[in-house]
RNA sequence: GCGGGAAUGCCGGAGUGGUCAAACGGGCUGGGUUUAGGACCCAGUAGCUUAGUGCUUACCUAGGUUCGAGUCCUAGUUCCCGCACCA
């Protein structure tokens, strides 16, 4: 049998697509969820990383479906967004006519893989089907307080021409556009109260089958610290200031309030006011450029704080290096134990003040070369003198929370989610403004507010200019309104897909409580690492916030994560169109098929490391493969020997564990091995027959419903039942000894070839015990070493022929050897 | 600066307390086969040694725990990743 690819490789997608072999619904059966992030169908189409992720997938899947567990294994796409909107724009196409043909063509390139899915239950978030459970879950969110609006600095991309979530600000920059820095605007914009969630949010994540990276990064995104509140008197207002330094609190010499606070202007004097400005436009001009190099600037506001203990007036300077949306937006400085503090007042020559000594010695500040922020004893305190640090941060909160003047306090980096971005191919935001009676929420009868198709683009956001999507009327008072024309973060669309899937052709609810309960959460979830502190985060957020609205019972959507590796180019550098190393999936599973491809992306390196792309490396893979049908051609059905069975049930045991542990690789490498072991083989049983192409099926799922059927199976191995691993089967004995042949013959080439013997006479002297194993195999030798002499003694044999008195050399599993 | 991860042959990578470190793949070298190239097959690829056997040295560095460590602990070096003036 000449091995085809193409033909059996159509043949079973095209079987598995009619029959609809991987629709699920809800059975009795365990459930298990495997899920890989859906894709953003991009124009260019699907990528190798992509192929890698579904793989990684569908063997998984595959697997788990074989041992009998209810799978439910969906795709979909996560087609709203700026890119298509953009390309859209720039062929002058629309974005629902491109965005169409990106799915489409994704999904002839995934099943072109053979991916296991159940395409009954695909959903594109571009679909108004999908989208208006978006404005469903807006509203519930609104009803519970977790929506707002508010005027506040927010990010704004230039490039992208919306503004952007604090997740989606990469070092300055924004997340799709590396080299645009983002410009803080003061808008009007609506948020999502991610931070009510902050400490649950934080305290499950080492409950997370996560990998460390990813749990770490979240938490420190969400940045719990404990310290304590102040209170500042200024200018007869009272400031709550965040420090974790309380103990330093008799240190203060200055305050600093962030150069973005919306109430700065309120502080400064009119003799200040043009030093501020000038100050002001200063860091708007220079906050483009070398953010990270950014040097410490400030000036003086002309108000004074008044120190709640010692009543001193503090001077209060405005910064460039205190952030507006953390804590107060406003930081009492102590010089002498903050190293920021300390350049500061070093630059401007604002006096230093000790009040925490190392050692007994008192320490002068004009010695100081840097901040002292160690441990020490309080000095300058008051009545505070002579505690040690940890001690004093106690005391001093206890007293100041007895005085009313401040109290234990815990703050977090986490911000609310801005959701709102002024782009046209996302969904609607379902708010309407009255003149009369001001913001309101769109009615749930009146979903869903359907994005219109025709609009003008070019001209800012296009439905802003939709005068038909614009004009409405209110909700409450049937008066003219006006709609909402912002739409909403993509990430909204990505933060419940996975519930969909659970339902996704009901038409009255988001999906029905009974199937969702019963699929979630996900039990394994494969992706990327780039959505750590963006879609994980959202997707956990939103699924505790849809318990609490009763839709679902679990805490967390993904109980498992799993993140595959980057995949490089044969040149070592990342796949990219630029640098010209890109290698297309289709193009692969035509040349070689899609068995091969799945193969040689696992057998690599583990799924979860970076590798790159290899043609060898893919080649012998395609080779290997070709040996399969080969094997099977020249196989009788009937009776294994031991050997056979030992080998089928040690793959089974061991290929099982490396599955379920997602080293694919090291599964690879014994299929490789047994391939080679049974090509030696011309008969075994069929149920022998039948394990080794189940254990196959995951990676290579065509070539084995192709093989399953030629042993007179009907379809589909698919659905078969993973092979038991008989572990009494498996025999050390034949291991142990195939080791001692397999020595041993190696042994005898390598003499031949150093006496370059052409047909030796050889002498095989082996212990006792062993002359058994010897003897069973002397035909095999003599096949392998090419000499059809081979003798076998006893190193105790009195027949013995020795010439050389090699026997008494031998050894437990070593024989020496004679040649002559 | 803070946090996470890693360091094994020419290369990619196995191996997480013990019967053998380097499986498996690639590369390279030699041999076979071939009109040639490719493909295929065999062997070698730390050092010394033996016709094969055998011995020694080796898992970033330095200490430590242990009968026993690539594997655990401590310190350091280097690299990768993430966050970055979070008070």
């Amino acid at each position: 049998m000449t091995y085809n690819h193409k033909a059996i490789e159509k043949k079973w997608q095209a079987a598995w697509d009619a029959k609809k072999t991987f629709k699920v619904t809800e059975s009795s059966k365990k459930k298990k969820y495997i899920l890989e992030m859906f894709p953003y169908p991009s124009g260019s189409g699907l990528h190798m990383g992509h192929a890698l992720n579904y793989t990684i997938g569908d063997i998984f899947a595959r697997f788990q479906r074989m041992l009998g567990f209810n799978i439910l294994y969906p795709i979909g796409y996560d087609a709203l967004g700026l890119p298509a909107e953009n390309a859209a724009i720039k062929a002058k196409s629309h974005p629902k006519k491109f965005t169409d043909d990106a799915i489409k063509n994704f999904i002839t390139q995934q099943k072109a893989l053979g991916l296991s899915y159940d395409w009954s239950r695909v959903l594109r978030t571009c679909d108004v089907e999908y989208y208006k459970w978006n404005q469903y879950f807006f509203l519930k969110l609104f009803e519970k307080d977790l929506v707002y609006r508010k005027n506040a600095p927010v990010n704004w991309c230039s490039e992208c021409n919306t503004v952007l979530a604090n997740e989606q600000v990469h070092s300055g920059m924004c997340w799709r556009h590396a080299s645009t820095p983002v410009v803080i605007k003061q808008l009007e914009q609506w948020f999502i109260k991610t931070t009510a969630y902050a400490d649950e949010l934080l305290d499950t994540i080492p409950k997370l089958d996560w990998p460390d990276r990813i749990k770490s990064m979240q938490e420190n995104w969400i940045g719990k610290s404990f310290g304590t509140e102040i209170n500042f008197l200024i200018n007869d207002k009272s400031w709550k200031i965040f420090t974790t330094r309380p103990d330093t609190l008799f240190g203060v010499t200055f305050m600093v309030i962030s150069a973005q606070h919306s109430q700065l202007m309120d502080l400064v004097t009119a003799e200040q006011k043009p030093t501020v400005e000038k100050f002001l436009h200063k860091i708007h001009s220079t906050s483009d450029a070398d953010l990270d190099v950014l040097e410490k600037d400030g000036v003086f506001t002309g108000s004074y704080a008044i120190h709640p203990i010692t009543e001193e007036k503090i001077p209060i300077w405005a910064g460039n290096f205190v952030i507006a949306e953390y804590g107060s937006g406003m930081v009492m400085a102590v010089p002498a134990h903050d190293q920021r503090d300390f350049e500061f007042a070093k630059k401007y020559e604002i006096s230093i003040k000790v009040v925490i000594q190392p050692g007994a010695k008192e320490v002068d500040p004009e010695d100081m070369d840097s901040a002292f922020v160690n441990d020490g004893v309080l000095v300058n305190s008051g009545k505070f003198d002579g505690l040690k640090k940890d001690v004093a941060i106690e005391e001093i909160t206890t007293f100041l929370d007895k005085q009313k003047m401040g109290k234990k306090a815990v703050q977090y980096k986490l911000r609310d989610w801005l959701v709102s971005r002024q782009r046209y191919w996302g969904t609607p935001i379902p708010i309407v403004y009255c003149d009369d009676c001001g913001v309101l929420p769109v009615l749930e009868k009146d979903l869903p507010i359907v994005l219109p198709e025709k609009v003008k683009f070019g001209e800012g956001n296009p439905l802003a200019s939709n005068e038909e999507f614009v004009n409405t009327s209110c909700p409450k008072c049937k008066g003219k309104a006006r709609r909402e024309t912002d739409t909403m973060d993509t990430f909204f669309d990505s933060s419940w897909y996975f519930l969909r899937y659970t339902d996704n052709l009901n038409k009255k609810l988001p999906f029905d409580k009974k199937k969702g309960n019963y699929w979630m959460p996900v039990d394994v979830y494969i992706g990327g690492a780039e959505h750590a502190c963006m879609h994980l985060m959202y997707a956990r957020f939103f699924t505790k916030a849809l318990r609490d609205l009763g839709f679902v019972k679990c805490d967390e959507p993904f109980t498992k994560l799993f993140n595959q590796g980057m995949l490089h180019g044969e040149d070592g550098h990342v796949m990219a169109k630029s640098r010209g190393n890109v290698i297309n999936p289709l193009d692969i599973t035509k040349q070689v098929g899609a068995d091969a491809l799945r193969l040689f992306l696992v057998s690599v390196a583990a799924p979860d490391k970076d590798f790159a792309w290899s043609s060898s490396g893919l080649e012998s893979i395609a080779k290997i493969i070709k040996r399969i049908p080969l094997l099977f051609e020249n196989l009788k059905l009937g009776n294994s020997n031991k050997k056979v069975e030992s080998k089928i049930n040690k793959a089974i045991k061991e290929i099982s564990e490396d599955i379920t542990s997602f080293d694919y690789n090291l599964a690879v490498i014994k299929l490789r091995k047994l391939i080679e072991d049974f090509s030696q083989v011309d008969e075994m049983a069929k149920a022998d027959a039948e394990s080794f192409l189940k254990i196959f099926h995951p990676f290579c799922p065509h070539l084995t419903e192709e093989l399953w059927g030629k042993i007179g199976n009907k379809p589909f191995i698919s659905l078969a039942d993973w092979p038991k691993c008989n572990e009494k089967k498996i025999d050390k004995k034949f291991e142990q000894e195939e080791e001692l042949i397999s020595k041993t013959q190696r042994d005898i080439v390598h003499v031949k070839g150093l006496l370059k013997l052409e047909k030796p006479k050889v002498y095989i002297y082996c212990i006792p015990p062993e002359v058994k194993i010897f003897e069973e195999q002397q035909e095999f030798l003599t096949s392998v070493t090419g000499s059809k002499f081979v003798k076998v003694f006893a190193s105790n044999a009195k027949d013995i022929v020795d010439p050389e008195k090699k026997a008494k050399k031998a050894k437990p599993g070593r024989p020496s050897i004679y040649l002559e």
